[in-house]
RNA sequence: GCCUUCGUAGCUCAGUUGGAAGAGCGACGCAUUCGUAAUGCGUAGGUCGUCGGUUCGAAUCCGACCGAAGGCUCCA
């Protein structure tokens, strides 16, 4: 007999985390009440609370529909009006086993379970197995809505069964859920392929292939001034720009390891005669050669080679995703060969790089994750234990020097090092992967890297990696939805808009935008037979910094009526007032307006 | 790659039970010459993603393929 446990908790005590955490997890239960009711033969996976929600996995004879989603919120509210009580309970293995019979995932997740250990819980007429963490009656189950259907593997694995998920979404009042669906909503409205399309700066063509960005000039634009931001920052800091074409032999990643690693990510080869060439996913190995082809001294050391570098990378057609997933993307990539004692120093100057981009762009909250090794699987990650130690120590320390918080994630490693990944918050809260520092002691070794030490012997370098921004494509992406296409001034890729008032006032107009020009600045002027709202509205949307309204006082007095797209008029200002303030917002790269 | 949904004009989207392809915005032309978020009128623009099937007849029903979105998985 299942033996009952008392779990009776009083929800105001709890941290709102933790209450939130049980209301969804108890959600989930009732999602999969319902679905038992809707569908009997439906084979339960699993059900756990998310960030903003709940999911509840099943394997059902149909797909489900829209219409299935709304009956199941209503039979889940029914339940939640019955305030039963969840009681959890300890069950016996056999008792499980015969209780989830013919619900091949629950014995699946019993098998994994250690007698003593196996605990379910009830509410009403359904039982689950769980292992708690409810709250003690469904009537405390607060505002929810079931999101969305999507596919997912039994236990996350391709060669497992593939089940479908209900998304719910779930919050303590119904203001906040409604809050979280308008934050939805505003992403919506932020999602870069729509300003992308909206600001003329990229489009997509099946024509060309899935996953290559095609970039309009003003996309284009842009690209070009945030890599030539990272080039100035790379160039005033010791590194050496390099250039290694777009495709390798084959062989190379073979003695690289990449090719073992990552032949799934890679395109399938060229190959002529008996040699296979591969689009170059990545350039370590070419960045190798490069240092290869001198003879080293330490004094030479740390040596740092950078690249702007367009890569290929094979992703699966589900991936996919706008700019920040594509088959095509440029890296800002680094490879420093220094010696271990250099690693701290050469370690603080990525992180000083990395630092400034973030803050530059308006990234001002992020944090560190340290990815390393996972002890158990040892395909995939390089056998060198000492070696892994020694990287690990050294990134380690590299980061408590830092004073930054980090984060310690184990098997998340690359097969040839550790590494710290930056992890940026959005203005909308949503976490990305930017930039990246990683620690290799086990690539130029099998590359044959060397450098002649003080002592007149080969040494081994060390190898950092590091990218600043990762893939312009992708940083792109996340940029424009972080600004929502509101670039500033420095990235914007028109600066400002002049406006004629009348086609007389055309001239005028011309007479400024060529004098913005002479001053560096990218100008255009609205020439359309529109009216000057029109022509206001339409500089509006397009995000463009300044609108200059150029009508008759203006053409008498040499000035522009100078409007912030904020809205805000600044009136009357002479050409070289506002030259001298827009110079200003470039140099310092100002977030604003 | 797999699951679900979707694909109609440059964009956003209507299009009833299978019976003569539509709107708004944008583009172009003409008129208007205007003071801080949309001037008026007109014109052009579509092999209804592609290919095949069912049918007297397909945007509509069926199949395959291509592409997209949301997931799963992965990311040097």
């Amino acid at each position: 007999m299942p033996e009952p446990i008392e779990s009776q908790v009083d929800l105001a005590d709890l941290p709102q985390e933790e209450r939130l955490s049980r209301m969804r997890h108890s959600a989930a239960h009732l999602l999969a009440e319902a679905m038992v009711e809707l569908i009997p033969e439906a084979e339960l996976g699993i059900g756990p609370p998310t960030a903003t929600g709940f999911y509840y996995d099943f394997r059902l004879p149909r797909p489900l529909t829209q219409e299935d989603l709304k009956w199941l919120r209503r039979r889940m509210r029914k339940s939640i009006g019955r305030r039963l009580p969840f009681e959890m309970a300890s069950i016996s293995r056999p008792e499980a086993e015969e209780r989830w019979q013919g619900q091949p995932f629950k014995l699946d997740l019993l098998a994994d379970l250690e007698d003593g250990a196996i605990t379910q819980c009830t509410h009403g007429q359904f039982t689950d197995l769980c292992r708690g963490g409810h709250v003690n009656h469904t009537g405390e189950i607060s505002a929810f809505k079931l999101m969305s259907i999507a596919g997912a593997y039994w236990r996350g694995d391709e060669a497992n069964p593939q089940l479908q998920r209900i998304y719910g979404a779930l919050f303590e009042t119904e203001e906040e859920l409604e809050e979280y669906e308008h934050q939805l909503e505003e992403a919506r409205k932020r999602d870069h392929r729509r300003i992308g399309r909206e600001l003329g700066l990229f489009t997509f063509s099946d024509v060309v292939g899935q996953g290559v960005p095609l970039f309009l000039p003003k996309g284009e634009t842009v690209r070009h001034l945030m890599e030539n931001y990272v080039r100035e920052m790379q160039e005033r800091t010791g590194h050496q720009h390099v250039w290694t074409g777009h495709i390798v032999k084959g062989a190379l990643y073979e003695r690289s390891g990449h090719r073992e690693h990552y032949a799934d990510a890679m395109f399938p080869p060229m190959v002529d005669g008996e040699t296979e060439f591969l689009l170059k996913p990545m350039n370590c190995p070419s960045h190798m050669t490069l240092f290869n082809a001198e003879a080293h001294s330490y004094r030479e050391l740390p040596l740092r080679y950078a690249e702007f570098a367009t890569l290929y990378r094979y992703e699966k057609s589900g991936e996919l995703s706008g700019l920040t997933r594509v088959r095509s993307l440029t890296q800002d990539d680094a490879h420093v060969f220094c010696t271990p004692d250099q690693i701290q120093a050469e370690f603080a100057l990525a992180l000083a790089l990395v630092k400034e981009a973030l803050e530059t762009y308006g990234f001002s909250d992020y944090r560190v994750a340290l990815s390393l090794p996972g002890s158990d699987d040892s395909t995939k990650f390089v056998d060198a234990p000492e070696k892994w130690i020694q990287a690990v120590t050294a990134l380690r320390s590299a980061m408590e020097a830092s004073g930054l918080e980090f984060s310690e994630e184990e098997g998340e490693a690359a097969f040839y090092g550790p590494k710290a990944d930056f992890l940026a918050k959005d203005v909308l809260g949503r976490e990305w992967q930017l930039s990246t520092i990683q620690v290799d002691f086990i690539q130029p070794g099998r590359m044959g890297c060397v450098y002649t030490g003080e002592d007149g012997k080969e040494h081994t370098p060390v190898m950092l990696h590091r990218a600043v921004t990762g893939s312009t494509e992708r940083f792109l992406g996340v940029l424009i939805e972080h600004f929502g296409g509101a670039f500033p001034l420095w990235l914007a890729p028109v600066q400002a808009m002049v406006i004629p008032i009348a086609d007389r006032h055309h001239s005028y107009a011309d007479e400024v935008a060529a004098t913005l020009r002479q001053a560096g600045f990218r100008v255009e002027v609205d020439a359309r037979g529109e009216r000057m709202n029109a022509k206001i509205r339409h500089a509006q949307l397009q995000k463009i910094p300044y609108m200059l309204v150029a009508g008759d006082r203006e053409a008498e007095a040499g000035t522009v009526a100078v409007r912030v797209r904020t809205g805000e008029d600044l009136g009357a200002v002479s050409l070289t007032d506002f030259i001298d303030r827009i110079k200003e917002e470039r140099e310092t790269k100002s977030l604003l307006p």
